[in-house]
RNA sequence: GUGGGCGUAGUGUAGUGGCUUAGCACAAGAAUCUGUGGAGUUCUUAGGGGGAGUUCGAAUCUCCUCGCCCACCCCA
C-alpha cells in the first residue's frame, strides 16, 4: 500500500500557527510605524514583467542572472516572480504618474518574494520582506529617516545590540573613476589575491572589498577607498546623511567597505544586522540605500529615491531565539454540558459570548465532564461554565474557578455579565 | 552553481547485516467515566524520504534521486 507523498517544493516554508503570532506582530509595528512617518501603503503584483528587473535590478547581479523564477505565458510574455521589490514599486510609480502628486511619495509594502537560490540559515525560496521607499526627494535626511524607521521598527520588536552599517558609494559621475583605479590597483597584485577574488576582478571589482579571505585583507586595508573619490555632489550629500543621524541619535558604523549586490544603488547604501555573540549568523536583516538614477533608466522622470527591505524571517528567527514563546491569548472561559437540554442550552450562550467578543472554548463533541473539565485544564482556561441535566431545567449554571476549584452557581441570564466582570479583574491585575 | 553532514510514527530518539512482529519517551485518540480537571490503568492510531542494486536475508552496505541542515557564492 503506498501512499503517495507530497513534500513541499525545496527552500519553501509553511508558516504553521504559531509562527502567525510573529508574522501578525511584525505587520502590525511596521504599520503602525509607517502610519506614524505617513506612508501610504502599496501592493504591486506578484509577478512582473522579467525585463523589469533585468533592467531595474540589473544583469549583473546573482537575483538577475541566477535567481529568477521567470516563465511564459500561454500568451508569450516573458514574465518573473518578483525577487525584490523596488524596481516594481518603481513601475507602478511611473505607470500611474505619482510625479504628478506632491513630491516625496512614501510608500511601503509587505509581502513575498522569489529567489531561487540554495537554501540556508535564514534564506529560502520563498520569503516575506517589508520595505519603505521614499521617491522624488533628494534631501539627505530621507536616507537618515528611512533608516530611522527601520531602526525604530527593530526597537520595537526588542532587538538588542542593533549594528547599523553605512556607507556611500558615490554616483554615476564619481564611482567610475573610483572602479577605475581600484581595478588598476587590484590587477596590479592579482597573484596575491584569492580565486573568488580574481573571478571578482573581472565581474564587479568593488565587491573584492568585502572579501574576508585574510590575503585579500591585507590587501584591501591598503586599497584605495571611495571617500577620496567622492564629486562635490556626493560628499557633502553623505556628510549630511551622517550629521542627520547623529542628531537623532542613531548609532552607525561607518564601514568604507560595505558595497551592496544591485545595480542601481547610489550614494549611500546601509544594512542593519544584530550582533549575537550566540545562535548562527543569518546574515543583514535590513538592506537598503539610494537609488537616484533607477526611476529615470525604468522610463521615468528623472527623479531620486531612497529605500530599503527587511527581511521577516530572519526577524522572526531572532525573536524566536530570544524569547522562549510569543503568549497567544488562549480562550479564558470554557463550557461544559451534560445532556441534550443543556447542549442545547450551552449552544445559545455559545452565541450570547460571541456576541460579547469573549472566546470561550468547548467541546460540544465530547459527554463525559471529566473529560471536558480536563480539556479546560488544558487549554488554560480561567473559569469553566457547568450545565448539565438539572441546572437547565432550572435555569442556572455553574461557574468554576479553575485556579481554586471554588464554584458559585449563577442565573443562566446573568453568566455573561458574570463572567464580563470577572474577567476584568484578571486583566486588571 | 561548488563542497560537507543528515534523513526511523506528529515530535525527540534506540537499533551498525539475521536475536526485530523495528524498541522507548512525549504527543494524539479511546475506554475506565454523561456530574467535577492536572494522576493512574488498559487499549488504539502511526514509522526507516523515494527508487534501484548487493545478499539466502537490508533501517543497517552500494548507487541514483528527492528533501533538510551547514559552509562558500550571494543576499533579506
Amino acid at each position: 500500500m503506498k501512499k503517495p507523498k507530497f513534500q513541499i517544493p525545496s527552500g519553501m516554508h509553511d508558516i504553521l500557527p504559531e509562527s502567525q503570532s510573529y508574522f501578525q506582530k511584525i505587520y502590525k509595528v511596521v504599520k503602525d510605524i509607517a502610519g506614524f512617518y505617513e506612508f501610504g501603503k502599496i501592493d504591486t503584483p506578484i509577478v512582473e514583467q522579467s525585463q523589469l528587473f533585468e533592467k531595474g535590478t540589473g544583469l549583473s547581479t546573482d537575483i538577475v542572472k541566477k535567481q529568477m523564477y521567470t516563465f511564459r505565458t500561454k500568451g508569450g510574455d516573458h514574465l518573473a516572480l518578483r525577487p525584490e521589490f523596488t524596481p516594481g514599486v518603481v513601475r507602478s510609480y511611473i505607470e500611474h504618474g505619482m510625479f504628478n502628486l506632491p513630491q516625496p511619495i512614501k510608500l511601503w509594502y509587505f509581502g513575498p518574494l522569489f529567489r531561487y537560490e540554495r537554501s540556508q540559515a535564514g534564506r529560502f525560496r520563498q520569503f516575506y520582506q517589508f520595505g519603505f521607499e521614499v521617491l522624488g526627494e533628494e534631501s539627505p535626511s530621507v536616507d537618515a529617516q528611512v533608516i530611522q524607521i527601520f531602526y525604530n521598527i527593530l526597537k520595537e520588536l526588542k532587538f538588542k545590540n542593533l549594528i547599523i552599517e553605512i556607507n556611500s558609494i558615490g554616483d554615476n559621475q564619481c564611482r567610475p573613476y573610483y572602479k577605475k583605479s581600484l581595478s588598476s590597483y587590484f590587477r596590479y597584485r592579482e597573484g596575491q589575491l584569492c580565486l573568488d577574488c580574481r573571478r571578482r576582478l573581472r565581474e564587479n571589482p568593488l565587491r573584492i572589498l568585502d572579501c574576508k579571505e585574510e590575503k585579500c585583507q591585507r590587501i584591501i586595508s591598503q586599497a584605495p577607498q571611495m571617500i577620496d573619490y567622492f564629486c562635490e555632489g556626493c560628499k557633502t550629500h553623505f556628510k549630511k546623511v551622517l550629521e542627520f543621524l547623529d542628531e537623532i541619535e542613531i548609532p552607525y558604523h561607518l564601514n568604507p567597505l560595505l558595497v551592496r549586490g544591485l545595480d542601481y544603488y547610489t550614494k549611500t547604501v546601509f544594512e542593519i544586522f544584530e550582533d549575537s555573540n550566540e545562535g548562527k549568523n543569518i546574515g543583514a536583516i535590513v538592506g537598503g540605500g539610494r537609488y537616484d538614477a533607477l526611476v529615470k533608466l525604468l522610463g521615468g522622470k528623472d527623479t531620486p529615491a531612497c529605500g530599503g527591505a527587511a527581511g521577516v524571517e530572519r526577524i522572526v528567527s531572532a525573536m524566536k531565539s530570544r524569547t522562549r514563546s510569543v503568549s497567544h491569548s488562549a480562550p479564558k472561559v470554557f463550557l461544559a454540558q451534560l445532556g441534550d437540554l443543556a447542549k442545547r442550552k450551552s449552544l445559545k450562550l455559545f452565541e450570547d459570548f460571541r456576541k460579547e467578543k469573549i472566546q470561550v472554548a468547548e467541546s460540544f463533541g465530547k459527554d463525559s465532564l471529566r473529560t471536558q473539565l480536563r480539556k479546560a485544564d488544558k487549554t488554560g482556561s480561567a473559569y469553566t461554565l457547568i450545565i448539565g441535566q438539572k441546572e437547565a431545567l432550572e435555569g442556572i449554571i455553574i461557574i468554576r474557578d479553575m485556579k481554586t476549584g471554588k464554584q458559585e452557581i449563577v442565573k443562566f441570564e446573568k453568566v455573561v455579565r458574570e463572567i464580563k466582570k470577572r474577567l476584568k479583574k484578571i486583566s486588571n491585575l
